[in-house]
DNA sequence: ACTCCATAATTGACGTATCAATTGAATGAT
DNA sequence: ATCATTCAATTGATACGTCAATTATGGAGT
C-alpha cells in the first residue's frame, strides 16, 4: 500500500508540493503575488527599467511580465513609456504610490519567509540556496 | 542598481524560479505532466483509491483532481466508478494501458530527475529533503 | 421520519505560467 | 534603397492550481 520512493525521487514532489503551499499563503499574508512583489521589488531598486531586462531579472515569461505591468500600471504601481530613441522599448518605473506602498509589502514578505525559515540557520540557508541553484543548472537545457 | 538579497530573501526567488523551470521541462521530457505522473504513480501502487484519498497523497486542491482524472479517464489511462455502499465515492483504478504505459513514464521521469540531481550525494539529498520538509511545517498554518 | 450537519465530488471564477505566433521597430548586407 | 534578420513587446491558446459555492449522499439526534 505505502510505496517507496527514494530521496531523489521525492524531491520532485516536495519541491512542487512546497510551491503550491507557498504561492496562495504568500499573496495572503503580503497582500501580493510573489512575482508581482519581485517585479516591485526590482523596480524599487532599479529606478527605471526596460521591461525585457526586467524579465530576465525575475525569470518568468515575458507573456507573462507585459500582464503583470499592465495589472500594475492599472493599479497604479507603475508606469510605462517608450523610449523615443528606439521604440520597441518601454521603460517601467515606480509611481510615488507603488514607492510608498512596497514599504509595507517588504515587511510582509520579511515577516512570511521568516516564518517560513525560522528554524534555519544562516549555514543552512547558504546550503539551500546553492543547492537551489545547482538544480537550476543541472536541467538549464533541458 | 544591484541588489542585495540576504540568503533568506532569496530562497523564495530560487524556489520559485526553480519551479517554473521544472514544470514544462518535466513535461517536455517525460511526455506527462508532473501531477498527471504523481496520481498514475499512486494508483499504480495503490491498485484501488478514492479520490479523496488521492488528493491526500498527492496534495492538490481536490478541484484540480477532478479535472485531471477525467482526462486521463478520456485517454484511458484509469477507470472511475461510484461504490454501492457510500454512492459519494468514486474509486480510481488504472486500466491495462494506463499501467502499461505508466512504465515507460516511470524511466523518463528517473532520468529527468537524474540529471536534475546528478551532482547531489546521498547525504546532500536527504539534507535537501528535510529542509523542504521543513519549510513545508513552517508554514502549514499560515 | 425529519432536520441538521458532515463528507465526496464537482463546477465556476479567477490568477498565473508556458509556448507559439504576431506586430512593429531597428539594423545589416547587398 | 531594399530586403532579411533580429529584437521588444504583445496576444492567443492552453494548462494547472486555488478558493468558494454547489450537488448529492450519508449519518446523527431528537
Amino acid at each position: 500500500m505505502t510505496c517507496l520512493l527514494t530521496d531523489q525521487e521525492q524531491i520532485l514532489h516536495l519541491l512542487k508540493g512546497l510551491n503550491n503551499q507557498i504561492s496562495p499563503k504568500f499573496e495572503r499574508c503580503t497582500g501580493i503575488s510573489s512575482s508581482r512583489y519581485e517585479l516591485l521589488h526590482h523596480l524599487y531598486h532599479a529606478d527605471e527599467v526596460n521591461q525585457s531586462n526586467l524579465q530576465k531579472a525575475v525569470n518568468i515569461d515575458s507573456a507573462a511580465i507585459t500582464r503583470h505591468l499592465k495589472q500594475l500600471e492599472a493599479d497604479g504601481m507603475v508606469t510605462r513609456s517608450k523610449i523615443p530613441s528606439d521604440n520597441r522599448v518601454t521603460l517601467v518605473r515606480l509611481t510615488e504610490e507603488g514607492r510608498k506602498r512596497i514599504i509595507g509589502y517588504k515587511e510582509e514578505k520579511a515577516a512570511f519567509v521568516n516564518q517560513m525559515l525560522n528554524d534555519f540557520s544562516e549555514e543552512e540557508l547558504s546550503i539551500l540556496s546553492n543547492m537551489l541553484r545547482r538544480m537550476q543548472t543541472n536541467i538549464r537545457e533541458l
